[in-house]
DNA sequence: AGCGGCAGCGGGAAAAGCGCGATGGGTGTT
DNA sequence: AACACCCATCGCGCTTTTCCCGCTGCCGCT
């Protein structure tokens, strides 16, 4: 953990209003590395925007064992709860910029979350698959592609989180993420830029690794 | 796969107008154990709230490893989706009676959904903990305490699907499902009162096992 | 410069869970 | 009744992944 980890959010970033931010009024709320978005048990009555950096949503076993259930990016809205109540913690990731939507309990409101709540539950779904039926290799295989494909569809793009949260993130130990890594790479499959940067030099073996 | 498996819906059930069937105004169709509500690809244009039975919505991969994503038993609703596809195969896991809830795009339909969308979200999250992160004793223990309080809590209660169904839901296969069970029975914190159906005799055991 | 902390990498032993085969019980069919 | 069939159970060897260890490189601090 970074020095900010828990810590609230440290500064209000001062921005000029911006199209792009046409949910929520206010300018982005800056979180740092490691630092608190909410709580298990806090009360849920909004929802985020990930204006830059990215947010992972994760849950504890008593002994410490740690299950990220997602990472969310720049464009994608997380916080739902079905009743009230956060059940997951969220966290920065990196730097990461958050503007607040005020979850109003009217029909409309509803209307335009039910969009961004459905594609998480898909997401969810998705995930579901990868961990409870793929090896090492192909959770890796998947999780590379779906990175890319959220960040354009480069075939170059950043990892905003560490091994130690990829591992956690596909059920699987740092030692293992590191060793699949170590193994495309022997491969000639992906290129690693630097340890939070990777190039997909042969996408198409990704692809068929996860069938 | 029984003889109806894959089959469509079998018999329009005949019955007397009911309260309980708030939302829709048609009788529940039945659906043979087995059969298809609807298949991956298929245009996602209605929800179904099941009324009787149990439903299973699952994926396969290209060489037949199957996750199951979610159960769905009597009084929940499914068949949600973000773009009007569906990206999961829905399956009666027995005799099942499903009501079709008209998905209307409204604001007041979507305000309606979104309770049952995000009760979904977070019962596929928690599920990511579990298979992400728990050992075959876990998965079974949170297996059995999510289906005993899904069912009113009481100590014992019915399994409606079967091992190879909950190996492929908690990431199993059928035979430490199978193991697990008889641990579980040897050690007097379940009864086997047939192949589907459990009793719960040390409740306490099950949720200490979970964490 | 030197030191300490941290993240990533890799090796070897150990455990958990899987795959396969055999057995047995229940159900429906001929 | 006899049979076939499906599903669940269990024993055993094996693969995969974890667990525990130390090494390296980077970064910030003194």
């Amino acid at each position: 953990m970074s020095a900010t980890a828990k810590s609230a959010p440290i500064v209000l970033l001062r921005q000029a209003p911006d199209a792009r931010h046409a949910f929520g009024a206010e300018p982005p709320v800056l979180h740092g590395a490691g630092s608190e978005v909410y709580a298990q048990g806090d009360r849920a009555d909004r929802l985020f925007r990930v204006e830059f950096g990215a947010v992972r949503i994760h849950r504890l076993l008593a002994d410490g064992r740690r299950q990220i259930c997602a990472f969310y990016l720049p464009g994608e809205v997380f916080g739902f709860e079905a009743d009230g109540v956060h059940h997951f913690f969220a966290e920065a990731v990196s730097a990461t910029g958050l503007t607040a939507l005020r979850g109003g309990a009217g029909a409309e409101a509803a209307h335009d979350h039910l969009g961004a709540a459905l594609r998480s539950l898909v997401r969810a779904q998705e995930h579901l698959l990868v961990v409870g039926r793929q090896n090492a290799a192909e959770r890796i295989a998947a999780f590379l592609l779906d990175m890319a494909e959220r960040q354009g569809g480069l075939e170059q793009f950043d990892l905003p989180m560490s091994r130690s949260d990829i591992g956690d993130y596909l059920g699987l130990t740092i030692e293992t993420v590191s060793r699949v890594f170590s193994k495309l790479r022997a491969q000639g499959i992906i290129r690693l830029l630097g340890l939070r940067s990777v190039e997909v030099k042969k996408p198409g073996v990704l692809r068929a690794m996860c069938e």
